[in-house]
DNA sequence: TAGTTAAACTGACACTGTCCATTTTAGCAT
DNA sequence: ATGCTAAAATGGACAGTGTCAGTTTAACTA
């Protein structure tokens, strides 16, 4: 496990690959393929088809070689959503870059991109949480979604007066809600049927009586 | 499919019970105790506990005898789904009894009794939003779900004055609040580990900030 | 060049969901 | 009471899965 960088390839996705091969490897670098192939399935036939053994046929490899690389499908499923949040993290702090001072626009902004990256890849955003698939206790994941909740957490740091809880349980309300009303949406639940009634999209005015209540508390 | 009574068990769940046994059934009524062994299976060992065979085994028929009653693991969940929703829903309108002229408690009762719910029986909250697994387009399912929706709605139906959007945005900004924070907590996701920070419950405050955003808006 | 060692392969096992043909059985018509 | 019928329950089979074990292969190293 020497001599390992990271390399961002054109999906913009974090693929540790080798300089040298180690002794004994036969493949270029089957561990990187295997991540590239799992998440073409994620994309095409959500994380059911995610499977060991299909991964490893699209690979052109033996159905028990990815064992050498990952030691259970949980743990490919978890690197796969490590480079998802990876991917995820980076984008969000590009869209808040230049609006530190603003931090309303800022909030919207943060929350437009977790909307654009949801409904864009559906099965990519899914797969993130869903804790008997994935280990959520993973150090590598952990790390990727921290970056996105400090983001998050930096755009609530200025600014504190007159606020009646801390910056986190800001932070946890706006995350949650962004949250709940993706999930809500990719499951097909209430949001999508009703979305359609006032012109303006509804994920915006989800979030105006939330920073509402959060930068002019208690009129 | 005739003389079908709903009856309430101890567990406050509805299941079908029929009065008399249909032609050819040998068994009391098999569908109802497949259900009850899939409750307990999804309260023991999680969705992934719930299969099929595990289900027979337990009610002591052959692996192959749920095809008779369930086309598929998909439609058995989701009638297993459907009992939960319909367990959720008697208890948020009972949480919102004589709260009618009350909608900011009203509110935090209906938050209040999800999270109790959810953090209560936490397996068979997750189930609810699966939707790889759940047929979140059956009737009955959706039917249990409008309920909770409705009532979420009744509350914002009175005291419509100086708001700013309608009134379904409001319910499924709050609905999307309460069901973010409780998935990720439920996911073991940055809420649990930082949600001792304040002394009263994080789950509260975090409403506070929608609420007063939705009733005094634009001070 | 020979040795070492991780990677990849083949084979096997238990388990799953689902299909199939068969047998059982409760309720109905006779 | 006695068949008849149709639904329910059975046992077997199949393809697919994750995972484990033993074996072979091949790249680096000494």
């Amino acid at each position: 496990m020497d001599s390992v960088s990271l390399t961002k390839n054109m999906d913009g996705v974090y693929l540790k690959s080798k300089m040298k091969r180690t002794a004994g490897q036969k493949h270029g670098d089957l561990r990187a393929e295997l991540l590239r192939e799992g998440l073409k399935l994620l994309d095409i036939h959500g994380v059911n088809g995610v499977t060991i053994r299909a991964v490893a046929r699209n690979a052109g490899v033996a159905h028990s070689a990815p064992a050498n690389h990952f030691p259970s499908r949980g743990a490919m499923l978890t690197a796969i959503a490590t480079i998802i949040f990876a991917d995820l993290a980076d984008l969000t702090i590009e869209a808040i870059t230049d609006l530190s001072d603003k931090p309303e626009q800022a909030i919207q902004a943060f929350a437009e991109n977790c909307f654009q990256f949801a409904f864009d890849k559906p099965n990519r955003y899914q797969l993130l949480w869903q804790r008997d698939l994935v280990d959520q206790d993973d150090p590598s994941l952990d790390k990727e979604m921290e970056r996105v909740y400090s983001a998050l957490l930096s755009l609530l740091g200025q600014d504190r007066v007159n606020h009646r809880v801390d910056i986190e349980t800001d932070a946890i309300a706006i995350w949650s809600m962004i949250h709940g009303y993706i999930s809500m949406r990719l499951d097909g639940n209430l949001v999508a049927a009703k979305d359609t009634v006032t012109n303006l999209p509804r994920h915006k005015a989800i979030l105006l009586s939330l920073i509402d209540g959060i930068y002019n508390p208690d009129k």
